[in-house]
DNA sequence: AGGATAACCAAACGATCGTTTCATTTCGCA
DNA sequence: TGCGAAATGAAACGATCGTTTGGTTATCCT
């Protein structure tokens, strides 16, 4: 049998350790036991903790924010792009759910190094914008403030990391659907709850997909 | 000059070292030097590092479920429950801002002690009844799953404690405003926009309010 | 004034942590 | 088959942590 490498096996059992205990209060010994060697060991694959740690979180981080990059260049309407986001967070946070409640735990907010801080600022803005755009053509004139929308649409989909698991009784794609229909009805005045549930065509786009650590 | 009780001093300087650094990563040199006195002394007003954190903690978290406790005994309006909800939950944040951002991050979701998840529990069941009546009285016929709706208020509202700041550009009750009618907007499909700032009318409660450990 | 008690100093303890070092085993490949 | 590199074992290091201990100073009360 191929084992798989064993670097997959040390950034899985890192994850799941820093999730549950938070990185601090792991230890490279409760690592190293998970996956069956002398905590010493593990330096042959990483020069510090804090290695680890990046690499549990660089894959989902870069992910999310590519797919809203791409998602922005599109002409949709506001409406549908808040849509299409909320599912592309959702759905990225369930399928690599402890990669990214990791990240939400341990590098938002509290670790401030610039990298890290400059993707939550742009994932932000570009979403930001999207709101902005729904605004100035009337869509959203509910929103006296758009950043303050945008950050609240952002609290319910990183909150998630509190209470949904994959492979509950609630399904990722409710929930999108349910997030979206509780904002967009909050966002949109006039029309009447039309474009409720479009079928969701895929974004053709000339970008190379991000490519994926996972 | 009567000087504050030296116990205070030590609950804050260890509040804004948890927020800031975590509760694992923050040693009790840190917090003694914060205050000026040597580590060993601190244990003259704890008996371990832990009772730290539930001291810190306990003041916020039980005066936002008392409020939260005593509106679903009223019978207003679900509309308004929730809008009074919001702002109840926005303020607490606002005046107990470090000890309240210290129990999001190091109580809710990780520590899994029974008394505080007895708390989170409670407080998401009593919100989510509101939703609940809004939805039997028609009043919230967009909600498809009231757990869901729930959670998405919680979400954007202990997600405050990732960007806002006590004394920004951006005080409380904006915030709080734009909240309701954000989610009340999604929530509510009939009636159009009516009742959107009703005047704060105080609850009257027959039972003592909460005592504040500020 | 003086004694009890609270408040704090100063040092040390044992445990654990991240990291280093070097020896040993395992594996890929010519 | 054998050699070099990768992978892991095994032990130890220095630093730091939470906590304990015992002594010293300050404060309050009658």
């Amino acid at each position: 049998m191929p084992r798989p490498s064993r670097w997959n096996e040390i950034i899985e059992a890192a994850a799941e350790a820093f999730r549950t205990n938070g990185f601090a209060a792991t230890s490279l010994e409760d690592i190293a036991s998970a996956v069956g060697m002398w905590k010493g060991s593990l330096y042959h694959y990483i020069d510090s903790k804090e290695d680890l740690l990046f690499a549990v979180v660089r894959g989902p981080a870069e992910e999310i924010l590519n797919q809203l990059r791409e998602l922005s260049e599109t002409d949709l309407p506001p409406t549908e792009k808040i849509r299409r986001a909320t599912r592309s967070h959702v759905q990225i946070l369930n399928s690599n759910f402890v990669y990214a409640s990791v990240y939400l735990q341990e590098i938002a907010g509290r670790r401030k190094l610039p990298e890290w801080t400059a993707m939550d600022r742009e994932y932000l803005d570009l979403l930001e914008s999207i709101v902005k755009e729904g605004v100035e053509s009337g869509e959203f004139s509910a929103v006296t403030n758009p950043r303050v929308a945008t950050l609240a649409l952002i609290g319910s989909l990183n909150w998630l990391t509190h209470w949904y698991r994959p492979g509950g009784s609630l399904h990722a794609d409710e929930i999108a659907d349910q997030f979206c229909d509780l904002f967009l009805g909050g966002l949109i005045t006039r029309k009447t709850k039309a474009s409720r549930s479009q079928t969701i065509t895929p974004l053709k786009t000339t970008k190379p997909r991000a490519k994926s650590t996972a």
